[in-house]
DNA sequence: CCGATTAGTGAACGATCAGTCAAGAATGAT
DNA sequence: ATCATTCTTGACTGATCGTTCACTAATCGG
């Protein structure tokens, strides 16, 4: 249940992703899930913590690292702090080399190539 | 004052910055930013122009760079387009390793180090 | 069975969103 | 000075936001 919410907050980013999507994703009603975490912060910061306290370093988890990272953490020190958790235990993942690669990844811009490739060959 | 505009978007996000946001932040009139820009969009979309177009590469730009990576390129071509741009002109500044540093130091989290340090020397 | 306690449900709330537009102010041409 | 044109302004709109809560359904101890 978590994970289709994380699902949708992946891929609409947290302040893109509405209480409608996450109840539409999530198949749980609107009370329901305010019943279970208590605000929308409160289901992010759960799925959060879930892939911190399961280390898990897939796509998916890094992807929901990065909303993270770009849209809360800067202003939210409880999620930064969660954030800071998982890069300690994930180093070789999450350096800034793959998290920037996976940004890249993300969007469907994979690294720049200056060399303009052979056409004709 | 696209200046001022792109400021809020770099602290805010794209979503998270209201149109509110950036008519205070620019000093500009609700009117006047629609007829100049035409939409939130549009004005974001001059503001990212612009930093391709006089291809800088100081921490503010690559922070608009981020906040297009992540909430609109990977469903807007037009952006994703501007932002390949940027990327290919300043391959050295923006490679996923200096993205993925900008993405960190921005939210406060210098790369992870896990040698605990000498605390007591 | 019954009453009490918990869980499920979705209509409703005030706040805020992006975007519009009619009316006033400024400008320029004659 | 007069009128036409363009710019400026912010009140307004319908939609959507996150959140609440009165209500009903289900569960369970006695």
């Amino acid at each position: 249940m978590i994970a289709k919410c994380a699902s949708a907050f992946r891929s609409n980013g947290y302040e893109g992703t509405s209480v409608d999507d996450l109840v539409e994703a999530s198949g749980l009603h609107r009370g329901s899930l305010y019943k279970a975490f208590g605000s929308k912060r409160g289901l992010f910061v759960q799925a959060l913590g879930q892939i911190a306290d399961s280390e898990s370093d897939d796509d998916d988890s890094t992807d929901l690292l990065l909303v993270a990272l770009m849209e809360l953490a800067p202003r939210d020190a409880e999620i930064s702090a969660i954030v800071s958790r998982i890069l300690s235990y994930a180093q070789p993942r999450h350096t800034a080399t793959s998290l920037g690669a996976r940004l890249l990844n993300r969007a469907d811009l994979k690294i720049p190539n200056h060399t303009p490739a052979k056409d004709k060959p």
